[in-house]
DNA sequence: GTGATTTGTTTACATATGTAAATGAATAGT
DNA sequence: ACTATTCATTTACATATGTAAACAAATCAC
């Protein structure tokens, strides 16, 4: 609860009375390895803040090939944004690649403290923005990079991930194969 | 300025008086084809409505070939938005296709309005949400789709557009060629 | 500890797409 | 109207990356 205090704090300044309003919406969950917070097709419902644990998002194609678009690594919110924006089903899914630690809100209710509380409302802008951000920065990496330089910022970004989880997770994540991650391993380690 | 509101009220709904001392802010401005609304390694410091035209966005990597990233066909907001939030340089670059139809007002007048008008706070958060639903649906299409699927979709997204720019901007948009983008048509034309 | 499963690497091959250059068509400028 | 540019298509070729399969290494289950 205190790192939620702090991941939240370096968002904006909430009141006191606002945090614990806040706060009070939130209840401990944990997944298991393997298990899914959300899946495609579902309605998100919920939002959660991951304490501690590894989550990985991601999308199928029709042909039911998975490409990984982002590991989650607590502290940090997770939940299908998307979906809770629109109110339209998940396109995507989240599933635990390790056992996690997490905080779970219904999103209905925070919505409605939005609307006596500003500086929750302003938070929520905030975090929105953020997200945005990411996006965008995730973007730029997809469009300008080629592979060995996606792999290169992946280690830097998830130090440690590596070691964490397997490689065709990595490779799905860079959007290549696990053949085609081996040989730029190769090709990094000889020089 | 009728587009203007008709725009805004599909976000979210907001008081006359809010309405008002929100368009106080922005003045009318145009662009010339060719044009630059923003430019990369500029900090952004304006908010612009597209009320008529079309506005191109597009990264350059460190070779300087362009990546067209999105078209903007008014009504809609364009601007800088990562940089306006984050007070970083723009990495982006967003420039004129057609003359163009602006309004143009301070992103800091804008944040400083929310200050006093939870109602706009609101409409801010709501529009950070859809950039941010914008961005997954596009990084769906990029991750999931080939070409031949992006440029199905980019004719359904922009009707008409295609006869409006050159084929090599659409290329660009999709990630290929325009040598790839010709063999894609002659496939498609052939069926 | 031993066998079974999962994961990572390598090989050979197929294929999609980029590159460069030539040609043709369309557009713009004077 | 004529010329010069810009733009789109096509060709030939190079290359990066995917596919499939075999093998090796690591990990897990009992």
């Amino acid at each position: 609860m205190e790192d939620f205090k702090k991941f939240f704090d370096g968002l904006t300044e909430v009141s006191d009375q606002s945090w614990s309003k806040f706060t009070a919406l939130f209840k401990p969950d944990q997944l298991v390895k393997g298990e899914y917070f959300i899946s495609e097709g579902q309605l998100a419902k919920n939002i959660g803040f991951l304490s501690s644990g590894v989550i990985r998002a991601f999308y199928r194609n029709s042909e039911g090939e998975e490409y990984n678009k982002h590991f989650f690594i607590g502290p940090c919110f997770i939940g299908g944004y998307a979906s809770l924006i629109t109110q339209k089903p998940n396109q995507i899914n989240q599933q635990a690649l390790t056992s996690c630690e997490l905080l779970v809100a219904k999103y209905a209710d925070i919505l409605s403290l939005y609307q006596e509380h500003q500086d929750l409302e302003r938070a929520g802008r905030v975090l929105a923005e953020q997200f945005f951000v990411q996006k965008e920065t995730r973007e730029i990496q997809l469009v300008l990079m080629d592979a060995d330089k996606r792999y290169e910022i992946f280690r830097e970004e998830f130090p440690g991930l590596e070691q964490l989880i397997p490689q065709y997770h990595i490779a799905s994540f860079l959007g290549i194969t696990p053949t085609q991650l081996s040989r730029i391993r190769k090709k990094m380690s000889s020089k």
